[in-house]
DNA sequence: CTCATCCTTTACGTTTACGTGAAGGTTAGG
DNA sequence: CCTAACCTTCACGTAAACGTAAAGGATGAG
């Protein structure tokens, strides 16, 4: 696959996927005219790195530092298939499970500040809510109630 | 209070403070020498856009829309406050309802995503928490307990 | 072989979100 | 009243993440 139709299907700019290879993110083989050429690997990485940005808001720096960790896990991944000493193994493992928790730990990180918003909201939403349905018990003729469902779940 | 204080106060740098009032996000008070003066309200204020921006990097123009629904809420509430026709009063705490729930749901939408992520990640956890008990099972079953820790390589 | 349509590198331009002085006014303590 | 420590408004500088155009090479259909 050849840059514009990757950026197509990816939903980049060709200019954006020029970038991240410059900056490290990405190493496309390359055609004998120096064309890049992109595996689905390849594609599956820039999914990867759209995702992390659109999403979760990483910046590209950062987005750098987990696809080195990717990176040094399927380096772990190998050097595992590669040997058969079980120190080594329990090592390797230890470690990829170790890279694993921090990345965790950053994306939970995360997610608890955004509850804490959505909390402090769920607050002034709830207010809001027993006003209206004071305003509707006064008004014994309507036929009216809020929609709580979304006060349910987190 | 005085910006140098509410920057301390907040965590932010006296620049950040005035060029987010700059870009219309706040609007203190002034002295009579021209110093800007700040309220509770506007350390609050701060505050909230500290927390959108690092905790969940919204751009800051994403923020300045936040705080004009936010704004909305105020204006809202002092016409509910203002009014005692009960239908009015209804129609406002429905308005204040619904912004607030496209907060939320844009909130839940980024968590939602880093929930992909995070269970992503449990995933290759846990293969690798396997490898680990397999080994360790191994050994106990042969109890060969040969001290290896000086001589791999990492 | 030719032409259109890709692709390449190089390089300057742009927006966001500030950092960092410069030049000067304000305020509180001694 | 003086001085240090605030504050003010320019105004230029910077890093990130690209946009955009120029100048030229590669590739595929006809």
């Amino acid at each position: 696959m050849r840059i514009q139709e990757v950026a197509a299907e990816v939903g980049l700019t060709t200019r954006s996927i020029r970038y991240y290879e410059e900056i490290g993110l990405l190493a496309p083989a390359r055609s004998g005219g120096d064309y890049r050429l992109y595996e689905s690997e390849d594609v599956e990485r820039l999914r990867f790195i759209k995702g992390l940005r659109d999403d979760a808001g990483f910046s590209l720096s950062e987005i750098g530092q987990l696809l080195e960790d990717e990176a040094a896990r399927l380096r772990n991944k190998a050097r595992f298939k590669a040997t058969d000493d079980p120190t080594e193994r329990r090592a390797l493992a230890l470690d990829g499970i170790a890279r694993i928790d921090r990345q965790i730990d950053s994306l939970r990180a995360k997610i608890e500040r955004l509850r804490g918003m959505i909390s402090d909201a769920r607050v002034r939403r709830d207010k809001l809510a027993a006003r209206v349905e004071e305003i509707d018990a006064g008004e014994r003729r309507t036929h009216v109630h809020v929609d709580r469902a979304r006060t349910d779940a987190s």
